[in-house]
RNA sequence: GCCGAGAUAGCUCAGUCGGUAGAGCAGGGGACUGAAAAUCCCUGUGUCGGUGGUUCGAUUCCGCCUCUCGGCA
């Protein structure tokens, strides 16, 4: 797994695959620490619904990028970039070796692929003011297209997301977002490993994992955070398991729906995850562990 | 047992005034450079329950049969 040159490895797979207990595993023989690549377990207080890793389990292993953040805060690809950057370069002066696992497939090809963020920039008053008033369907995407036509080409005009931090960043910036984007190669200090799994088996895994989240007490822990003033215009409550309870527990859907939708949705997740990890190069697949 | 309603895509159903069918969901595929567990795009052939009849032609009309769901016994 790690080699003289590779002293980090990489853990990726869809949900459900069993990552973080082979990470454990793996940790405890190389005598390596777990950097979390997962834009959820960065938030104190979900811990059932993302399925953190408890301290018990932990088994002394020194985890990062884990309960850093409280859920009224934002957490993103950039800043996950850095501080794992930052971490391995800590690990290597105390010799030790760093495992990054989790799923959230951006944040894992951005530290893989060397992203160079856009410089961070406060979005001019001015400038927001304008985006706002571009509130009709395709007028935003239309003023991408003669601002940064190039991006425009490669944004669905539908993707509102998209279309808004392309505009926000060419608009900030002063460079077209197509432009900002540079291609880079996969780092040289790593070694992938990806756990796979059937798509029948993986969602029978999931099924069963939503279940034991319920029994668990993701019903509770959704409703304490919601009685902490917490709602679904954080980010963090924006997490699948998460929304669905908080539309439940306000009363749009009821306890069948909710959890119907809590599988789906993580089935749909799983899925999306499997098309980023085709991009990735160089991955040693494995069958994931049975559980 | 009688009366009524139904049987169409994996599910829920629409439809064809007779020219072999289409939506939503599920499922499948894809995009992705500071929200990413987000956001967005593409993708629908199935003995139209069985059988006989009318017809150039039936999933559509008629008869019978099977099954399901209501109501009455």
């Amino acid at each position: 797994m790690f080699s003289k040159t590779k002293d980090v490895l990489v853990i990726l797979g869809a949900t459900a695959t069993g990552k973080s207990k082979l990470a454990i595993k793996i940790a405890k023989e190389c005598n390596a620490i777990i950097i979390s690549a997962d834009a959820y377990q960065v938030y104190k207080g979900l811990d059932i619904g993302t399925a953190k890793v408890t301290k018990e389990k932990q088994q002394g292993i020194s985890h990062y990028l884990i309960d850093i953040k409280t859920p009224d805060e934002r957490y993103s690809a950039a800043e996950f970039v850095q501080r794992s950057q930052d971490i391995i370069k800590h690990a290597r002066q105390l010799k030790k070796k760093s495992i990054v696992c989790g799923g959230t497939a951006l944040y894992l090809h951005g530290f893989l692929y060397n992203y160079q963020f856009p410089e961070k920039h406060h979005e001019h008053e001015k400038i927001t003011q304008l985006l706002n008033s571009l509130s009709e369907k395709h007028e935003q995407w239309a003023y991408l297209k003669k601002v940064d036509p190039e991006a425009a080409k490669n944004i669905h005009p539908n993707n509102h997301v998209r279309i808004r931090r392309a505009l926000s960043v060419t608009l900030n910036t002063g460079v077209p977002f197509s432009k900002q984007a540079q291609k880079s190669s996969l780092r040289k200090d790593v070694a992938i490993m990806g756990i796979s799994c059937l798509r029948d088996t993986l969602y029978q895994r999931i099924n069963k994992r939503v279940d034991k989240m319920i029994q668990q007490g993701l019903i509770e822990e959704v409703y304490s955070l919601y009685k902490s003033g917490y709602n679904q215009k954080h980010q963090a409550l924006q997490a699948i398991g998460y929304k669905e309870t908080l539309a439940y527990i306000t009363g749009s859907l009821t306890k069948e729906e909710m959890i119907e939708r809590i599988k789906k949705n993580t089935r749909h997740f799983a899925k999306r995850q499997e098309t980023w990890f085709k991009k990735f190069e160089q991955i040693n697949w494995h069958e994931a562990p049975h559980s």
